[in-house]
DNA sequence: GTCTATACTCAGATAGAC
DNA sequence: GTCTATCTGAGTATAGAC
């Protein structure tokens, strides 16, 4: 893979995480990395195609942290804490999760990124469920419990962007911290 | 206030819930209503002012609408569930929650209009954290909750948008219904 | 008071230069 | 293999017609 896609990719994941989806349009990744907009399209042969990528490669790279961080841990509470400050990292950089960008342009999506943001969703959810696996007097079902932390993580990330306080995030991690004795 | 402004107004509102902030230009307004879309600059200063104007609106409404669905109880369970009703009915009309949806676009909006969004999320945290008021056994401060409670309903309709089965939402009130026994 | 002609900038994509 | 000139259409906004 060429150094100028490599960098048209790094370039085009920063802008969607620092604000939105609609600002990593070929012609800011052009200017950024010094070709013009329709030089882009020699790299990616669509948008459609481009975003596909990123939120693939985002999907790689997140659990790679995320076990990385994780690896010598099986407790709940230690493996939620790991999870929590991922995102607020995220947080601090002033960056958010690259599925809700894509989950907050539904009608901008093809069937096609509509999966692949569903399949990171679905290996989220997973994880955490795995990670509540030795907690005990949980309130609902695993899987229930890893539907709602996830969806909460996300909105979190999502409204504490507006501000310096990460607020939401805060009131996660607490809620969290009494969901698990071990 | 004239015809036309309302019904820009509603339609613009519809294109946000239904798709994202980007999809209520004046250009799709101007179309909808029939006229041109510099014609809609005559109603409206500028799409700052617009976006700022619909907020608000829909603050107005979004609480109208709740305290009219629980002015009979004070029960934290029934109130929290009219609150899932909410959200769920947005799902069922394949809505988003407006707020999500100017949150997730935090570099096109001007400072005013973030402004407009956090005070939506403190209106909305202070309904909730009310509604805990008569709630016993919770696991952390009732404010600490209605924070992790609105992340949650938010970040679960924001993903829920993408497929037909209102999973995170669903997994919510199952939770919810956990929380306080009254 | 209500609306349009028009200007300018930005979007993605194609055809073709080098 | 790499990049650009150029097309077509969408975005907001101003100046001015009626």
């Amino acid at each position: 893979m060429s150094e100028t896609r490599v960098q048209l990719k790094h370039i085009a994941t920063d802008q969607i995480q620092h604000a939105n989806l609609a600002a990593a349009s070929f012609r800011e990744l052009g200017k950024a990395a010094g070709i013009k907009s329709s030089s882009v399209h020699y790299h990616f042969q669509s948008r459609d195609r481009l975003l596909t990528e990123l939120l693939q490669d985002y999907d790689l790279h997140f659990f790679d942290v995320l076990n990385k961080a994780t690896a010598d841990t099986q407790r709940p509470r230690q493996r939620l804490a790991a999870l929590v400050d991922v995102f607020a990292q995220f947080h601090a950089h002033q960056r958010q999760c690259m599925s809700a960008a894509y989950a907050a342009a539904p009608h901008e999506l093809s069937d096609a990124n509509r999966d692949v943001v569903e399949s990171f969703l679905h290996h989220l959810e997973a994880w955490v469920s795995d990670s509540l696996s030795r907690a005990s007097l949980l309130p609902v079902p695993k899987e229930t419990l890893a539907s709602v932390i996830v969806a909460t993580l996300e909105g979190a990330l999502l409204f504490d962007r507006l501000s310096r306080e990460p607020r939401h995030l805060n009131a996660a991690r607490d809620w969290l911290a009494t969901l698990s004795s071990y």
